[in-house]
DNA sequence: CTGTTAGCGCCTTCAT
DNA sequence: ATGAAGGCGCTAACAG
């Protein structure tokens, strides 16, 4: 074995020590079947003894492909988005594609990402994470030249775009509808904005679910029982706060994510408030850290639906797609600790 | 404005377009100086006009550079990891680099990836996370042809690589003396397998800290005080009522991560004994719960380790290193209720 | 089956 | 200051 060539080894050079021509080589690299096997190993010997590589970036100019799939995600230290990423990841390993991430956290980013990524010359795919289109997005969007996979996203007037997404409005109502069947009937909801510049769009949804099972149940909304902020613990344990702060105030709580769910409970023990039996409290996504906790929850398949996007991108390549998909995952209600009372939340 | 080109133009259309050769359409996208005002804004307007975007991976091979850099990381939902990909991603955002993320769930991965990732065809840097290169990686990362950044991981006879770490031995020091000094004589440590096949060295240098404490303060160290096992939540707690049903019980525990320190604090409340007053509890780490939780924990910079390791690596490219740097982050001793008992951990 | 050739789109000399 | 030409390493179409 020689010395490290400065220059890595390219196919001229195993073409030259096989001594066979050029195309022979990117046949046998390709597996192309119309090689002679005797070839095939003589070529196949050049290569490991020049230990030879084929150089990614040549092979892509010439495919016209990059081989490589981009997510936009928001904030991905957020439990919910790391992991749909990691189903990203998982289903992407085994492929030939390389993913990279873009990370948004301010809008200006955003609108920067969802401009310039999608673009035949950059990447072949887009993942898009929790991030629904604006109106003025969707055009956009729907005239890219490489597909989309929305995840987390949606928007109503799209038609173009594959969709990997859950029922929030759905699973707004049932969370609602566990409080309500447990008696309570003065029941807040915390949430993030639901208008807000990134244009998150699952608070807005989960509300609805919200309002659909009051008035369902015959409970009329009261706008001082919708709270909301900037997303995260403290805010939702601040908003909470001062709801509680109320003579009238809910004997229930539904937030929006687990994380405020966490920012309500840390706000119950603040005011004294024994979970459940003085206030109940229902969150929305089953993170890890949620069954720690006994927090009641919304389950939602979050590996799955990273999974799941990677697939109908993969597909999408192959042409294998009438249409747009628009998969709609379905949730599941988890009941722990902080909504019924045996052994109670207290304990701990 | 006409229909969207099947092709996206080329340097080609947009040298034909403002009448000019190729070469100077160049010039003016890498803004070379010698460009008279004049063409150069022929040519911009050419270049709007077509809408016209310099195909990367062309401009990567002409210029013999990926523009890509490679993050090879394990299990990146751990809260630790992705507060580190923050930093990397925050880094690089400003920069003109990809960032391709690969995500190791498994031996295998490992090795393939640290094998066939650092190559100058395929990456211009890569960022390694958490994960010490065993001894017979050494000699293949320090060969490698591209610059490479260990993040959090370290090997003794590493000479020629950048590395970001944390000094664990100290770390786990002075978590360990936190506890002898409130007084504390009988002292648990749980953590992951200290040999395991990943090689994460975290816990053993954290181990070597903890018994370097203990001799200091003339404390035996016992054996049947360390608990090792997978990493997790349930795990350690697990191994931690073993350690407790006892008689000889310890009086405090130090675990080796966040994590692992839930476990810790869940078991202590299924076995009835009270935090801190019958048991304190130390984590690692700093993860955004351990504040919710009230866990008292040594801090590490994750965020900060990121951006800085893709300093380094961007200050390689240009050969600024003299030679390499490796550059150790401090530790914060976090005190809050799982040690000491003023509105005890089990208010909540 | 296999060798040869013409691009892929851009950057970079080298002349002018 | 600018145009022309060669080359980056590979794939694919075309001859044989």
């Amino acid at each position: 074995m020689e010395a490290v060539p400065n220059k890595p080894a390219t196919i001229r050079d195993v073409a030259r020590l096989a001594e066979v021509g050029l195309g022979t080589v990117s046949r046998v690299i390709n597996d192309s079947p119309q090689v002679s096997k005797a070839t095939r190993s003589r070529v196949h010997k050049a290569i490991s003894e020049l230990n030879y590589v084929p150089n990614p970036t040549a092979r892509r100019l010439s495919l016209g492909r990059t081989m490589t799939i981009a997510a936009i995600t928001p904030f991905f230290t957020r439990p919910s988005i790391t992991e749909r990423l990691r189903g990203i990841e998982n289903s992407l390993a085994e492929s030939e594609y390389d993913l990279i991430i873009f990370n948004v956290e301010t809008v200006a980013r955003r609108d920067e990402l969802i401009r310039e990524v999608p673009r035949r010359e950059r990447v072949d795919g887009v993942l898009i994470l929790s991030l629904s289109p604006c109106d003025e997005d969707v055009p956009i969007l729907e005239k890219a030249d490489v597909p989309i996979v929305l995840v987390d996203a949606n928007h109503p007037s799209l038609t173009r775009l594959n969709r990997v997404i859950v029922d929030d409005v759905e699973g707004g109502r049932v969370a609602t509808q566990h409080l309500i069947e447990l008696g309570h009937r003065r029941i807040g909801y915390i949430s993030d904005f639901l208008d807000n510049a990134f244009n998150f769009t699952s608070s807005r949804y989960r509300f609805q679910g919200y309002r659909q099972a009051l008035s369902g149940a015959g409970i009329p909304f009261r706008s001082e029982y919708h709270g909301q902020s900037e997303h995260g613990r403290y805010e939702a344990e601040r908003l909470v706060k001062m709801m509680l702060n109320n003579e009238d105030r809910p004997t229930a709580i539904f937030a929006a994510s687990d994380t405020q769910a966490i920012g309500v409970l840390e706000a119950a023990r603040d005011l004294g408030l024994r979970v459940p039996d003085d206030l109940s409290v229902i969150g929305y996504d089953d993170i890890e850290v949620a069954e720690y906790l006994g927090l009641t929850t919304v389950r939602q398949l979050l590996f799955e639906s990273g999974q799941r996007a990677v697939e109908i991108l993969l597909e999408s390549f192959e042409q294998k797609l009438a249409e747009p998909l628009c998969e709609v995952l379905p949730t599941e209600l988890i009941i722990r600790k902080t909504t019924t009372s045996r052994s109670g939340y207290l304990e701990f």
